[in-house]
DNA sequence: AACAAGATTAACT
DNA sequence: GTTAATCTTGTTT
């Protein structure tokens, strides 16, 4: 079996209750799996740091789609991020992934990233995709039984949650959560010009 | 058809 | 702490 059966059940609820969910599950492209440690929230029309909040375009269509499927877009026209999309059918809201621990593949992963010390090759949202080897081509596919796959593991035992990083919109938004103390979280950083 | 901005990263002062 | 790299998307003529 690819993937839990339930993993879409518990997609749809709502994304700032299925991010932290997701804290601890295995995702896994090849011969990399990845144990996410941080993720982030963006959610619905009300949500002005979303790439949704303006409502539905050809990028933004997974978000709008069924839960359980891979958002991908290009950040800064170098770096692919991954989102996986939540809520129910036809309610925009993904969960971005911005950090993992490499708990298979590492060699492969090295390979990708080159000579960075083990818990930094997958810190930061473009860099868990280099590691992975998500491309913007994955944006879409299935995560029960796609080339990508996504294990939900035993809720963690517990989780800190603060703002997003480098939003310029909704930069307070506490909808950042992460494994405390884990070494393969990436730092905060606010963005340059982000209302006070 | 053209333009400004961006859920980032790595390199540099 | 600051900045360049690089290109897709959404918005504006």
């Amino acid at each position: 079996m690819a993937g839990s059966p339930d993993l879409r059940e518990v997609l749809s609820g709502p994304v700032e209750e299925v991010a932290p969910r997701l804290l601890g599950a295995v995702l896994r492209h090849g011969p990399v799996a990845l144990r996410l440690t941080e993720v982030e929230a963006y959610g619905g029309t009300s949500d002005p740091g979303s790439h949704a909040y303006r409502g539905p375009t050809p990028r933004t269509r997974v978000m709008f789609g069924p839960p359980g499927h891979l958002y991908c877009y290009l950040s800064h026209g170098i770096h692919t991020c991954a989102n996986v999309s939540a809520g129910p059918d036809g309610h925009a809201s993904a969960v971005l992934l911005r950090a993992g621990e490499v708990v298979d593949g590492v060699e492969a992963a090295r390979a990708r990233r080159g000579a960075v010390r083990d818990h930094l090759l997958a810190r930061g949202p473009g860099n868990l995709c280099r590691a992975l080897g998500i491309r913007l081509d994955h944006d879409g596919v299935d995560l029960v039984d796609g080339e990508v796959t996504l294990c939900l593991g035993d809720p963690v035992p517990a989780f800190d949650r603060g703002p997003r990083t480098g939003l310029r919109q909704a930069a307070d938004h506490p909808w950042r959560f992460w494994l405390p103390g884990d070494p393969t979280v990436s730092p905060y950083r606010r963005h340059k010009s982000a209302a006070p």
